[in-house]
DNA sequence: ATTGAAATTGAATATCGCTTTCAATTAGGA
DNA sequence: TCCTAATTGAAAGCGATATTCAATTTCAAT
């Protein structure tokens, strides 16, 4: 970890150990706010922008990706072996994950026949779960 | 394009008739700011948030729909009958689309294996464009 | 261990997209 | 024509993220 910062000329501070390991330790898809929140219940002294900046670091390092799906809201998720999209309930919110590999090698083409290096993908599926539309029929409509 | 808003309970005005022609003349992924500029070139009189709200209202009536790369920026696309992905340069920002018409049967069974109804896909692809790629070859790196 | 340049920090402030408010105007069915 | 609900433009507001800056800290080179 240190040697990963080290080798692209940041520097390991107190600050960026703790945030690592929250960051690392919660779920998937978490926002600057939750991991500021959750960083700040273990030591209060940390500032938010040191948060913002460190989650842009994460991603600069290669570690995670930002997930945008247009609320506003840029969640940050790690990057993991295997490839993914995101399954996301218009109602609630709700996030899902699905296996993507199997898209992989098309896009990869998809890429290159346009004269692209791919650096990263994103698929998502906007719908509505199961529970929303249970409760919008009971309600009614 | 009246009765399609009046069928929805909105009204036509001199306004949202000139945004809605300048919208569909422009090309694709306009930003809000784009079109609320080049609107207003042709009449400075008309305000923003008119801009604004024509543009959601657009997406509203189901004939563009927003498309986010995670820049911050809100960009409208409008709605084709060809499913489509957007490859996107991470270096100068261009936009290319691609056909996605034959990932939607699995995207779509990813949806209803998870108890999801899709409401819309987004399939991205960032990267490097030829044209950027050559450039930073060729100074250096 | 000490040093010193460069990176990092936290607080505050700024910025940037976008939304809302509000009083005045306008569209369009009755 | 009239009336009401929708719409307008300007301005203010908002929330997420970025930036500034002086003080502090890291760590490679001594």
């Amino acid at each position: 970890m240190k040697e990963l910062l080290h080798a692209k000329g940041f520097k390991m501070t107190p600050q960026r150990e703790l945030i690592f390991r929250t960051f690392f330790d919660m779920g998937r898809h978490v926002s600057a706010d939750e991991l500021s929140e959750k960083v700040r219940r273990k030591d209060r002294s940390i500032g938010h922008s040191t948060v913002w900046r460190t989650l842009k670091l994460i991603c600069t390092v290669g570690l995670a990706q930002e997930v945008n799906i247009g609320d506003g809201i840029t969640r940050y998720d790690r990057i993991t072996r295997v490839p993914h999209g995101h399954l996301f309930c218009l109602e609630c919110g709700e996030f899902v994950e699905f296996d993507a590999g199997d898209m992989i090698s098309r896009l990869d083409k998809v890429a290159s026949d346009s004269g692209f290096v791919p650096e990263g993908f994103k698929v998502e599926i906007q719908g509505y779960c199961k529970k929303c539309r249970q409760q919008s029929q009971e309600s009614g409509r």
